[in-house]
DNA sequence: TGTATCCGATACAGCTCTGTATCGGAAGGG
DNA sequence: CCCTTCCGATACAGAGCTGTATCGGATACA
């Protein structure tokens, strides 16, 4: 992929279509702009992901009894991977300039965090943990992956830096759960007075 | 600045130039590379953000007395600044791709860590909190400040990712917090066992 | 005051990218 | 079988950027 070998913002239009194997013709006559095509990929792969997360998450049999083996088992299937992540947070701070992509990365984070949650719910359940309020817990998930995310491939031969990523996904995800069957009121989760 | 304007990927020595009112010839014979320049500038600003946050932390009076409004104290200080997160986030993704760089970017979070957990472990100290391991609050911190700030970046007008923002931040100061006075062995911060 | 050094402005030659306009050919409908 | 529509390849003209090489002037030092 050119946008990862270069950069998104390095990349052009004649780079992108000599890679793929057609012309720039081809190109303008299909999308308007880099910004389009990129997000047509991301919509793609973003789906993709998605699924085969939820079919690993969904495999017989889960192999997990404790919330933190829970919690590793998922991100075993979460890949970290150097390439996308590059591309997607190059695009997404691209992306804060315009009104418009600002909301559609909004409501593409919403719609992850609602295809995912059940699944993880349904997990998290099954190690004796139900979730509090899935609404708040999503975008903090959302939000511990995308900073350790960084992290992780800045150091990434630095096992300490992966075992802290691990170990704030089990503070967050112990914090935002409670022992099943056990009524709400009971530990609330840290929320503003 | 133009790495705001344009992305830092699409902007140019030419217009970094003009905008800045040299020639490209000054540039040539003080930088090699924008990458260079960009380097230097973020030093900068850098230690400029840390030593005013900590003369801002350090003032008297700081007017806390729980955990959750020391959070918000130094959160008020902190700047959501749009366009040098875009800068700052476009530019880490692309250290990515270089070791050398990659390895700077470290040395620059740790060394922000090293400079703020001090400031931060005394004003939690005086709410009565100690820090249990600096050395694993300060990369939690920092990830969980990346991650929520794109958040709160793409809804800007979204209260509730600010307070999910600092809910988080709550609920992770006190899990790496104990009771000052009180025996470390006692709350032990939820570690890979 | 003369000389050495350095910094930065200008010029140069060449390359790459852009977006559109034109044109041929393939697919589909009547 | 013809006509229309659409897609994509090619051509075009222009614009912008790159890095270097050259040269003038300022500063420093003796």
């Amino acid at each position: 992929m050119v946008f990862a070998r270069e950069g998104f913002g390095r990349s052009t239009v004649e780079q992108v279509c000599e890679q793929a194997g057609f012309t720039r013709g081809a190109f303008y006559s299909n999308f308007t702009s880099l910004d389009e095509l990129f997000l047509a990929i991301w919509e793609q792969r973003s789906e993709e992901m998605q699924s085969d997360l939820a079919a690993f998450l969904t495999q017989e049999p889960p192999p997990v009894t404790s919330l933190r083996e829970a919690v590793e088992h998922v991100l075993s299937a979460v890949p970290l991977d150097d390439e996308w992540y590059r591309v997607t947070a190059e695009f997404t701070a691209h992306a804060l300039r315009n009104p418009a992509l600002r909301r559609v990365m909004a409501q593409r984070e919403e719609r992850i965090e609602a295809g995912l949650m059940p699944t993880l719910e349904a997990l998290l359940a099954r190690v004796g943990r139900r979730v509090i309020d899935p609404a708040a817990l999503g975008p903090a998930l959302v939000a511990v992956h995308d900073g350790t995310s960084v992290q992780c491939l800045i150091e990434p031969d630095n096992a300490a830096v992966l075992q802290r990523r691990t170990d704030l996904f089990v503070l967050l995800v112990t914090a935002h759960t409670v022992e099943a069957d056990t009524d709400v009121t009971h530990t609330p989760p840290e929320e503003t007075p």
